[in-house]
DNA sequence: ATATCTATTGAGAAAGATTATCATTGCTGA
DNA sequence: TCAGCAATGATAATCTTTCTCAATAGATAT
């Protein structure tokens, strides 16, 4: 485990932010559920679990807190919300596999993508600084079905 | 020309929906800026110019009949608004850079990514009908700057 | 042309996600 | 203990998009 409950705290605790029991609670979550893509909402119903009180609001400060950290990356799936997932320590590349009927959202691993960036660089003059690749389509549960 | 105005309004005058001057008049807009990623917003403030009493409501169900049709590729470009972008006769791929300092959206052909659609096929079962791919830097204006 | 039948329209309300406001709470350090 | 200040919760506000509904306008038959 690379990004455990602990070194996420540590990484919140650099002086710039308090180490508070809601923040300690988000990144709880956050941590049980590394590999699902949770909403705001999603992970505001999950942290009560754990502190009740704690306000919708709390929940967005926090989760900005942490994208600026780097502790999270913040993405969208088109679907309406900001969805969030943990950076992992080596940067691996992946890619997103959104399955068109069931809405499920896993992961590609790839990093077939450098040479196009530089292509993009050498053609465009445009300087890549990250990419993201999303493929939509039926997965393999669903793409037997009809409708 | 591949898709100018009076072969859009072929596409649209199917007899499933008519042909009203509100549509006219967003079909002209779409087609004088065809290379512009407008958002509604934008699509609007251009329509009532040629149309000063049409309302926002129109807009928005026009381009979600547009899209329906194949005419109009509906966009996110993660900036909170869709944006829409005439579809060409050749499905010619076609990725997005998006810079970080102007927000200018430009783009790239390119068909690299087939051989990655097989990939995933092959070892996510999973089938692909589209993709997004989205470069995010900086731009050959922009790139040379500080902040 | 006229009447008729629907699809379409415009205005405004409503929804849904996110951000801003502001009084209150609770650390932290002197 | 007290002052200072970041963090919090409740709620209002914002922004894009969708919904509702009465009024309008296009197409067709007369």
């Amino acid at each position: 485990m690379d990004s455990d409950y602990g070194k996420l705290l540590d990484k919140l605790d650099t002086g710039k932010y308090k180490v508070t029991r809601q923040r300690e609670a988000i990144l709880q979550v956050l941590c049980d559920h590394k590999d699902e893509h949770m909403s705001a909402e999603e992970i505001y119903d999950r942290v009560r679990e754990l502190y009740p009180d704690i306000g919708l609001a709390t929940i967005y400060r926090t989760l900005d807190i942490l994208t600026d950290l780097h502790i999270l990356h913040r993405m969208d799936f088109g679907d309406g919300r900001a969805r969030y997932e943990l950076v992992q320590d080596k940067p691996h590349h992946h890619h997103h596999l959104i399955c068109l009927r069931c809405g499920s959202i896993s992961e590609v691993k790839d990093d077939l993508l450098y040479q196009l960036e530089e292509t993009v660089d050498r053609e465009h003059g445009f300087l890549v600084v990250d990419h993201r690749l999303q493929f939509l389509g039926y997965c393999a549960n669903c793409r037997d079905f009809d409708s």
